[in-house]
DNA sequence: ATTCTGACAGCAA
DNA sequence: TTTGCTGCCAGAA
């Protein structure tokens, strides 16, 4: 076990994994990602790892994360600004305004679904 | 080592 | 209700 060597276990894998198991059709929030991986106030660490998800070989689905308030926040990072919200469309989510429509009702926890 | 930034969240006015 | 400031964590320069 070597102990300065960074597994899979980095905060940057972990936050694609997490992503990568959000279920088609559903979002979350970085919030909800941060406090599943245990550091709870690092959410704005969340969207830092996923700024950097692009450059990884396996697909993220960073469009499926939203902040807490169902709001496309990083649509800016997807090239153009109307890639995240045709994305998510695309998977039945209405966005209205920046933001997602019955966003309760799309959210996944992955503390409370996955655990 | 120090300083700054950021795709957030919480709380005070 | 909306606006603004603060705290938090990890990385980059």
């Amino acid at each position: 076990m070597p102990g300065k060597s960074r597994n899979n276990t980095d905060f940057f894998s972990q936050v694609y994994e997490v992503t990568r198991l959000i279920p088609w059709g559903r979002v979350t929030s970085y919030g909800a990602i941060a406090r599943y991986l245990g550091t709870g106030r690092s959410a704005r660490t969340v969207g830092w790892a996923l700024n950097a998800s692009h450059a990884g070989g396996e697909f993220v689905p960073a469009h499926r994360v939203v902040n807490r308030n169902g709001l496309l926040s990083g649509k800016l990072h997807f090239g153009n600004s109307t890639t995240m919200q045709q994305l998510l469309q695309n998977e039945g989510i209405i966005v209205e305004d920046d933001r997602i429509v019955n966003f309760s009702e799309k959210f996944w926890d992955p503390a409370s679904e996955l655990d």
